[in-house]
DNA sequence: GTTGAAATCGGTAATTT
DNA sequence: AAATTACCGATTTCAAC
């Protein structure tokens, strides 16, 4: 796997970011217009962008609602243990499930946030029962369901 | 601003969406070709998706740790009231802090959970001084660090 | 401080698809 | 029409003198 680290960008390569990010099927003409540059250089710029792994891929922003997944449910779940093995066996596990979008490991050691995407309270009431408690090492569980999105944000602040 | 409802979506429909997550910039022509249909059928389904906001738009996917913003953090706020106009003044001035990837209106009345993206701890502390305590309306701020990102699904399961 | 090699960056034009 | 490549010129960096 490859750790990409911090790289240089200046002020022309955070434009493009931003123009990208809004609109990812944007040729690359476009791009040099509203940038300034040559179309040459401009897609010079780009691939190294692709290659140093700023851009990571190109992706379709995809309407949750219009799925039927409206519902976003923010999960906090304990391990018994903060044993290296214990860890990785959940990891493993949750990411095995379909519906949690994102899993992070918080600081303090053996806590993790997700996030998933469900239908409805009986597609969480489900999950929960036969997902989520069932993921080994599991401690505690705690469901908090948003009522709202108020912000999503398209673009990083870059 | 356009509400959007579930759609009624086929195999097909559901191909093309898991496709353009995850490589948005696909032709049209290669994207037929790996649904099975014809260049103008596709289109004509791709195009409605578009036009029904399923797809609500095209992005690059960027890296965040390679443009200099590596750690997320969730920010629990609690609002001294939840009068309405509290929390439309709350929401109005946590949309226009940039870090501040996520927001959700959570179950129970007056609280929000965050996501904000930050360089280091010192913009952390920064941004918690500087922005989050002085919301209007916050009674309460509790910020945790993701140490990891264990999971970061690239598309819905549809 | 100047010189010169090498790297960096942009542009033009030709080629490919 | 768009993407891609080849080639050329300008500028910067940096080390040696």
């Amino acid at each position: 796997m490859k750790t990409v680290s911090a790289v240089e960008l200046d002020g022309i390569d955070r434009k493009m970011l931003r123009l990208l990010q809004a609109e990812g099927r944007m040729t690359n003409a476009d791009l040099a217009r509203q940038v300034a540059l040559s179309e040459s250089a401009c897609l010079r710029r780009l691939k190294a962008l692709e290659a140093a792994q700023v851009i990571g891929r190109y992706a379709a922003v995809i309407n949750e609602r219009a799925v039927g997944l409206p519902i976003s449910v923010f999960v906090t779940v304990t391990l018994a243990s903060q044993a290296e093995a214990a860890l990785t066996a959940f990891e493993q596990a949750v990411a095995a499930v379909p519906e949690v979008m994102e899993c992070y490991l918080m600081t303090g050691g053996s806590d993790y946030l997700l996030r998933l995407v469900v239908r409805d309270v009986d597609d969480l009431e489900r999950l929960h029962a036969k997902a989520l408690t069932r993921l080994p090492g599991v401690n505690r569980v705690s469901s908090s369901v948003a009522m709202r999105t108020v912000v999503k944000r398209a673009a990083l602040p870059v």
